[in-house]
DNA sequence: ATGGGGCTTCCAGTGACGGGAAGGTCAAGG
DNA sequence: CCTTGACCTTCCCGTCACTGGAAGCCCCAT
């Protein structure tokens, strides 16, 4: 397979392919004309790694965590302790960004938006004294 | 004023100072020796360009917010549609994040967290079939 | 005069790619 | 046989909003 084939399959631009090659996230072989070639295992692991990133794992994360899925020897405390330690990192975003949110509804609700100039959103920004 | 005295002021890194300088946000004057001097209102744009940054409104939004705060014959309606436009971009990814969130945690409940290698996170990452 | 802190500029790196140029390869159609 | 067009390759630069670090000037206190 050809790395058109692996983007269609896996729904990754071959960009992205191209750069989990780079940094050693998959080894595919290499055809006499220099085309990668994709193995069904090449194919499985970019699968994971898109189903990771879509988690928001980073590119570090995904690099351990497909390294346990390949390892049978395994224990699952160090993915869950992976997965934890990312799921607080999102719970931290979703906090910060609920508050941004409330208080940018707020002021939004309260601004006029006419062609008047008087507005809460700048007098907020600015300090309003 | 010298960069430090603001820094501690606007609580801003002198990196993050010089950097809006560099990208015309602020323009204070030079003293003879080379010195950055900050007046007043180098301190008060720099604040609202604190508070707009931890709204998470990107620098591009800043510079046209601060336009707007500058301008006496501003139409809020201006400043409301680039809260709103922003607004809807914190709440779509408060939904991502949400979902990510979802799914983590059922994975995460799910997995035994002990020395064994069976792992429903990897599971489904893989594609559990 | 020496030491230490503050200031300057400039260069490079971050994360995870995306855009685009320059050029090789392959199958089909004329 | 030639050309066209779709693929593929590498390489380099740009993104966003900074951050780190090096090399060097400036000023004040001891």
């Amino acid at each position: 397979m050809n790395i058109g084939d692996v983007s269609q399959l896996t729904g990754l631009p071959a960009k992205t392919i191209r750069y989990y090659e780079d940094i050693g996230l998959i080894k595919p072989l290499r055809d006499d004309n220099g085309y990668r070639r994709f193995r069904n295992q090449d194919v499985h692991k970019l699968n994971f790694l898109g189903r990771a990133r879509a988690l928001g794992f980073t590119i570090e994360d995904c690099r351990t965590l497909l390294a346990l899925y390949e390892d049978e020897t395994r224990a699952s405390a160090d993915v869950k302790r992976i997965a934890r330690q990312h799921l607080g990192q999102i719970e931290a975003k979703i906090t910060d960004l609920n508050a941004m949110r409330d208080t940018l509804s707020h002021l939004i609700e309260a601004c006029a938006g006419d062609d008047r100039p008087d507005c809460p959103i700048l007098q907020d920004l600015g300090g309003k004294p």
